[in-house]
DNA sequence: CGTTAATGTTTACACTGCTAACACCATACG
DNA sequence: CGTATGGTGTTAGCAGTGTAAACATTAACG
């Protein structure tokens, strides 16, 4: 029995989030953590002020690991067609990591309270932006408000394929038949949404 | 003491609406919800298979209540504008109410578990359907996924606007700056949107 | 080698969702 | 009218939670 382990933060880190995409977000426990990690009940609390503290390491390795994927995708001669790509890839990390996505963007977490989260999260929007910036025409005045939108966008779609069981036999609107619709077309929204962006000075 | 409430049910629904609203959404409790409603801490239970069920029907009340405010604005003859005004008034609700709109919106919640939740949030998706339905050119073929990306755009500016302490004063991504800016631009970024619906058969 | 600070453990507390057993009481039925 | 019944409230109690405090061990350094 080792007393000390030697990187129980970062191993504590791993498990919470191996623990979170397996468990769902809400079966997480600090104590069932520990438990996965070996160690006793409230080891935790040598590293992390609370689970809020934990949750947001957590958080900000998942946006790390959305950020490295994003900056993989090549800059080509097509900007338009890279931003889409990167959009896709921001929806389908948020999709295929249900409950990472969840603690990303929708866990109730005071995100302002963690710089590195903040960084992190950043870091992402950053690569948006870039690849707005990028397409012809795009002017700087019009970046910021741009990128939001696009990033609204991006997260609405992802919002509608994450919360597919809001589906409703019983009223007409056939969500259920539309969600999968909605994935098989992401590419020509997103591509439509980017041609139809507007770079003039927004008074 | 009276030992029969009379209308335990609703009180509490209406008691959870309100803690929810001024205490945050994490910070509500099924005993407390009891204390506020003056009954015993179990009291819930003879209503409510768990807090879940109660949960629903409060946010079963709050999909009603947004259904009433924006099935109330006029049809007028200038349908886009109209639906502009719809999804206006869905990203204020959500902004405005901002603990029930996490409930609405983010808290996990196995939805299709809930026929009345579905019911009440199907009728609100109805009314943006309608909404674009009624927009000069449109057809029935397109209507699902216009209606689904619609949807998507107006929730990923609720989501920006709600998540404006994701701001970062740290790097160069202005988000601080850049979200009030959408809130200005709103109405323009949505009439531009359904500028932009594409109503042609999609293959 | 001894001190100290870092890192782990044990104990304890208030709170949570929830179940089970019990108390009251409005109503249906003889 | 008396009484059984079932709906609705209460109390007691359980397992699990986040967190703080006190204690234990060990790595690092003088």
């Amino acid at each position: 029995m080792h007393y000390h382990h030697g990187n129980l933060k970062q191993h504590l880190i791993a498990c919470a989030y191996e623990s979170i995409e397996s468990n769902g977000i809400d079966g997480i426990s600090l104590r069932n953590i520990a438990k996965i990690a070996k160690v006793s009940p409230t080891a935790p609390y040598r590293h992390f002020r609370s689970k809020e503290h934990l949750l947001a390491d957590v958080a900000t390795l998942a946006f790390d690991n959305l950020h490295d994927l994003i900056n993989k995708i090549a800059r080509t001669d097509d900007p338009a067609g890279d931003l889409v790509k990167g959009c896709l890839i921001y929806i389908y990390f948020g999709f295929e990591n249900r409950s990472i996505g969840q603690l990303m963007f929708h866990y109730p977490m005071r995100k302002s309270l963690f710089p590195s989260l903040v960084v992190s999260s950043g870091k992402v929007f950053g690569l948006l932006t870039e690849g707005i910036q990028r397409i012809n025409g795009a002017t700087a005045a019009s970046l910021p408000l741009n990128s939001m939108s696009m990033l609204a966008y991006t997260h609405g779609l992802l919002n509608i394929i994450q919360n597919d069981e809001l589906v409703d036999p019983s009223t007409e609107n056939d969500y259920a038949k539309a969600s999968p619709q909605v994935k098989e077309n992401l590419n020509k929204l997103l591509l439509r949404f980017v041609q139809n962006l507007d770079f003039s000075q927004i008074p």
